[in-house]
DNA sequence: GTCTATAACATGATAGAC
DNA sequence: GTCTATCATGTTATAGAC
C-alpha cells in the first residue's frame, strides 16, 4: 500500500523540488541557490547530482514526458467505444499535469523558457508521445486527412495544456468535470 | 497610404525589440544588453525611455492587451450570424498574435515568465479583454450557465493561445484556415 | 553526499560627459 | 538621446575538506 506521498530523497527531491520552480518561474529565472534552498542543502551539493543546471533541466524534461506516455499507455489498456477512449486519454493527460508530479507540468510551461540544446534533446522524446496521440486520432477520425488530424490534435493540446495556468485541483471544478468538458468541446463542440 | 511595415523609432522600436525577445526567451532570459544590441543602442540607453526592465515589460504587456482588445472592437463592428461572429473573433484574435507586432504573442507567452508584480500589474487590462469574450460568448450560449461559458471560454482561449508554439504564418496553412479549424472544433466539434 | 570558499562572468542600474 | 565607465549584486561552476 502506498499510504502517501513519501517525499522523495537525494537525487529525485532535487529533481522534484526543480520542477516545482521551474514550473513557476521557468528556466532562466530560477536559480540552483533556489533549488537548493527548497532542497535544504547547498547549491555546490546540487553537482554531486547533475552535471549542470542544463543536465539537471534536461533531466526534468524527459521525467515528464515519461509520466505523459506512462499515463497515456494505461489508459489505452481499456478498451472502450472510441468517444470514451478520447475521454479516458484526455483525462490520462491532465492526471499526467496535475496528479503526478511536477514534471509533466514542468515540460509544459517551461520547455520554451529553456536553452536551446536543452530543449533540442527533448525533442524525439516529444515527438514519441505525439504520435501515440496521432495514431489514437488517425483511428478516430478515419475520414479526416492526416493533416488535418495533426491540426486538430495541435488544438487539443493547447486547449489541455494551458489548463496548467488557470486550473486548481483544489477547486470546486474536479479534474474529471474538466476532462469531460474538454474531450466533449473536442468532440461535438460546445452547442451540444 | 502605409506602404509597409515602418520600422519604429526610438522609444517603439526598443518596445517592439523587447518584446520580440520576450517571445523567444522570456523575461528573465532576455538581458537589456540583448535588447539594445537588437536596436543598436548601448543598454544604458535604453534607462532614457524607460525607468526599469520591469517597466518596460509591463509596457510591452499593456501594448500586447491594447492589440487585442482594438482586433476584437473592430471585429464586433460587423453584424453577422452569432457562428460567423465567433468565427470573426478567433480570427481577430489570431490576427493580434501573428499579424500585428510581437507586442501580444509576448503577452501570451511571456506572462507567466515576469516578475510577480508586473503580472499583477497587467491583470485589470487582461481581465478587461476576456470579459469581451465572456459577454460575447454569454450571448451566443444563452442556454448555458455562466460557469459553463467562463469554463468554454478558458478551453477557446488555450486552443488559440497555444498556436504562437507551433503555427507558422509562413506556412501552407494560412491563418483563415486556422481560424476556420479553430472555430469549427470550439463550435460543433472535431466530427462535423 | 554535503560542506566552505572562491573563481569567472553576466546582470540591472547609475553618474556624468557630449 | 546616446555614449563610456563603473558599481553592486547574483549567477553557474569548480576545488578540495570532511
Amino acid at each position: 500500500m502506498n499510504g502517501g506521498p513519501n517525499k522523495p530523497r537525494g537525487r529525485d527531491r532535487v529533481m522534484s523540488e526543480a520542477a516545482a520552480l521551474f514550473v513557476q518561474q521557468g528556466y532562466a529565472a530560477t536559480s540552483l541557490r533556489q533549488i537548493a534552498e527548497a532542497v535544504q542543502i547547498k547549491a555546490a551539493s546540487i553537482y554531486h547530482h547533475f552535471d549542470s543546471k542544463e543536465d539537471l533541466f534536461g533531466t526534468v524534461l524527459n521525467q515528464g514526458i515519461a509520466v505523459m506516455v506512462d499515463a497515456f499507455e494505461r489508459a489505452a489498456a481499456l478498451d472502450q467505444p472510441m468517444d470514451d477512449q478520447i475521454k479516458q486519454h484526455v483525462r490520462a493527460h491532465l492526471g499526467a499535469l496535475f496528479e503526478h508530479g511536477p514534471f509533466t507540468a514542468a515540460h509544459v510551461t517551461a520547455f520554451f523558457t529553456a536553452p536551446p540544446p536543452v530543449r533540442a534533446a527533448a525533442i524525439p522524446a516529444r515527438d514519441g508521445y505525439e504520435k501515440l496521440w496521432n495514431d489514437l486520432l488517425r483511428v478516430a477520425f478515419a475520414d479526416l486527412s492526416d493533416s488535418d488530424v495533426h491540426l486538430h490534435r495541435l488544438i487539443l493540446f493547447g486547449a489541455m495544456n494551458t489548463t496548467i495556468e488557470w486550473f486548481d485541483p483544489k477547486g470546486t471544478l474536479t479534474l474529471d468535470q474538466l476532462a469531460d468538458a474538454i474531450a466533449t468541446q473536442f468532440l461535438t463542440g460546445v452547442t451540444s
